[in-house]
DNA sequence: GTCTATATAAAGATAGAC
DNA sequence: GTCTATCTTTATATAGAC
């Protein structure tokens, strides 16, 4: 009947994203979170062996459900409006799906220091791919910044629409509007 | 013939802005950016009284600089298309502009840092009002968005254009470009 | 699995000489 | 205006008891 046997782990990855996303990762110390749990320090480097060891932790899975999308993206289409559409409202799926939201802020909140961890030099790598199969280097120059800006409505939607009746999968719909517009043009005005 | 009398705080500045902008601000101690400069530490704090104030040295005039886009922006325009076009013109003049173009890729990357500092507080707010002044909160979701992405498509235009051969001036026509098309839909797709 | 206690390193900041 | 030297605080991380 003891409460919390085996979960502590989840329990210091979920507190530690909150922070990490709401204050910045170097501004948010183990103590912090170590006392926001009601333990010590010490029982955080049980669980975990460094700081970013608990970055590690949230970043592996992400991974490997963006290479998924990015093996997708590389297949020839046989519709390429069609491909593009389909990453990104996979893309949206995978942003708004019940972990991948708080992980993906996370990492919109972090890019600076994350470049000086693999786990977010992994991700950067990831997004720039994924970036990549919505438009090539041989698309023109609009086509790319038209390709990151539909990635940028998923993400923004998030903060952007500030209606605060709006819920989740309202976001998601409206984000996906918009990019669909965007990646449409994309081979649309040449 | 002294070579350095009197520019050292412009060389502080000038240094700690692009640590700050490529490692993050937490992760850029006052030591390497004295060792940088080849002085001490000591003598930073003679030019700044602490290591926010160098964040303040370099706040301060863009502060001003979007106000005076914000105040048009609150006059009530004779036509509100052409009145967006101007505001996000003027912004990416701002942008891209001598000394804006560091200082605005510092805030991007600092964002999350930047909230527990007065200057950051600030900035933010700015930037806030300047999207509300090109989509009022009366407009649709659909609207505020497409003005976030608008003013997203100056920023990312620094990164997300991968063409190396393309110069400042370029990335600016083309960021626009795709910009006014957002804000040409907002009042155009009810 | 969690604790106390501590090692170690590095940060921001200051005092006072030159 | 810049230095040396030092203070103070805080951080990550570890050792070993319970």
């Amino acid at each position: 009947m003891s409460e919390n046997t085996g979960n502590t782990r989840a329990r210091i990855q979920s507190v530690a994203l909150e922070l990490f996303t709401e204050q910045g990762y170097e501004k948010t110390s183990l103590r912090e979170i170590a006392e926001r749990l009601g333990v010590t320090k010490a029982a955080l480097y049980y669980h975990f062996k460094s700081k970013d060891d608990i970055v590690n932790s949230f970043v592996e899975d992400r991974l490997d459900r963006l290479d998924g999308l990015i093996k997708m993206g590389a297949e020839p289409p046989v519709d390429v409006a069609a491909r593009r559409r389909e990453l990104l409202s996979r893309y949206a799926d995978e942003f708004f799906g019940s972990t991948g939201h708080s992980v993906m802020r996370f990492f919109d909140q972090n890019q600076t220091v994350l470049k000086s961890l693999p786990a977010g030099q992994m991700m950067r790598e990831r997004l720039l791919q994924l970036a990549t199969v919505l438009a090539w280097p041989q698309d023109s120059p609009t086509a790319q910044l038209r390709a990151t800006l539909a990635l940028f409505a998923v993400h923004s939607s998030w903060f952007a629409i500030r209606s605060p009746e709006i819920t989740d999968a309202q976001r998601r719909e409206l984000a996906l509007e918009i990019a669909h517009e965007l990646l449409d043009r994309i081979d649309g005005t040449p």
